[in-house]
DNA sequence: CGTATGCCCTGCCAGC
DNA sequence: TGCTGGCAGGGCATAC
C-alpha cells in the first residue's frame, strides 16, 4: 500500500488524535509481523505521545520512555478509531489512548512492523537511510556523484534506500516518465543535468501526491477513510498498453529488479 | 563495495 | 461456480 507520500498522509491524520494524549494500552493480537513485536511495546503505557514522526516509510510516536516505530509495509493500514469498534480480520495491533480513541493496525500480508526505541538511541534499521527527498540534504547533485560507478539501472538506483528514502515503485516511474529517462538505463552513464531534473521530478512527484492524499490503488485509505486521489495523474504505473498521454504511443511494461516498470519508449530517453 | 535473487505473507483477479 | 497461477504499493538477508 504505502510509499512515502500514503505514510505522510496517514501520519498527517493520526498525529492529531496522538500528540499530548496518553496511551492507555498496547494490544498486542498478533505478534508474527516482519519481526516479531517485541514486548518493550508495552514500555509506553502510561506516557503521553509527545510527538508522531516519520523517517523514511517509518513512523515514530515518540514518548519520554522511548518511542513506538511502525513500519507498513505493502499493505498495512492504520485508522483511529473508537477503542470499541468491533475487529475486523487482520486487525493485529491496537495503541489505546486514554481518549477513548485507538490508533488500529490492519495488515494482511504481515510485511509491516511494530517496533520499540528506546531514548537516545536508534534502531539498526534506521542507521543506513539516506536523505529525506522533501529536504535540502536530497540535492542537486547528489543522484548524480553516487551514481558514477553504478551499473544497475537507474529505477533500481533511485529506489536504493541508501541513495535517497520513500521512492518506491509508483513514483520510481512517474519521476522518471517527468524527466523523460528510460527506467533501464544504467545509472552511471546519465549525466548532471539529467539528475538534476529527475532529483526536481522527485520532489515534485512526491509533495503533490501527499497534496492529493496519496494514490488509491485498491485500498489505500486515508486515515479518515477517503481515498487519495494522486492514481488520477498518474502518467505510466499500471496504464500497460494504454496511450501515453504526451505521445500517443502505448506504455511498455517490464520487470526491473522484481518490480514492474512501467514507461514510454518514445518520451523516455 | 555493488548487484542479483529469494523470501516473508494474504488477497485479489484473470483465465480456464 | 470453482480452481489455479500470477501478481501486488517493501525491504531485509544472503550469496556472489
Amino acid at each position: 500500500m504505502p510509499e512515502l507520500p500514503e505514510v505522510e498522509v496517514s501520519r498527517l491524520g493520526v498525529s492529531p488524535h496522538l500528540i499530548n494524549n496518553t496511551i492507555a494500552n498496547v494490544i498486542v493480537r498478533e505478534r508474527r509481523m516482519r519481526w516479531p513485536i517485541p514486548e518493550e511495546v508495552s514500555l509506553v503505557v502510561g506516557h503521553k505521545v509527545n510527538n508522531v514522526t516519520r523517517r523514511a516509510k517509518y513512523l515514530l510516536i515518540e514518548t519520554a520512555v522511548g518511542s513506538l516505530v511502525i513500519h507498513l509495509g505493502m499493505s498495512g493500514k492504520l485508522r483511529v478509531i473508537d477503542a470499541s469498534t468491533p475487529l475486523i480480520k487482520h486487525d493485529h495491533v491496537d495503541i489505546v489512548l486514554n481518549t477513548g480513541q485507538c490508533l488500529r493496525l490492519n495488515d494482511p500480508r504481515r510485511f509491516g512492523a511494530v517496533l520499540f526505541q528506546a531514548p537516545d538511541t536508534q534502531l539498526g534499521l534506521l542507521d543506513n537511510l539516506g536523505p529525506e527527498p522533501l529536504t535540502e540534504a536530497f540535492d542537486e547533485s547528489r543522484l548524480y556523484t553516487l551514481s558514477r560507478d553504478r551499473k544497475s539501472p537507474v529505477k533500481s538506483f533511485i529506489m536504493d534506500n541508501a541513495v535517497v528514502v520513500g521512492v518506491g515503485n509508483i513514483y520510481a516511474n512517474e519521476a522518471l516518465f517527468l524527466s523523460g529517462i528510460d527506467p533501464r538505463r544504467q545509472a552511471g552513464r546519465i549525466g548532471a543535468e539529467r539528475y538534476k531534473r529527475l532529483t526536481h521530478n522527485i520532489k515534485q512527484v512526491l509533495a503533490k501526491a501527499i497534496a492529493q492524499g496519496g494514490t488509491t490503488l485498491k485500498d489505500f485509505a486515508q486515515t479518515d477513510g477517503k481515498p487519495g486521489y494522486f492514481a488520477q495523474h498518474l502518467n505510466v504505473y499500471g496504464r500497460k498498453g494504454e496511450d501515453c498521454e504526451v505521445c500517443s504511443n502505448p506504455i511498455q511494461s517490464k520487470v526491473i529488479g522484481q518490480r514492474n516498470t512501467f514507461f514510454c519508449i518514445h518520451c523516455q530517453r
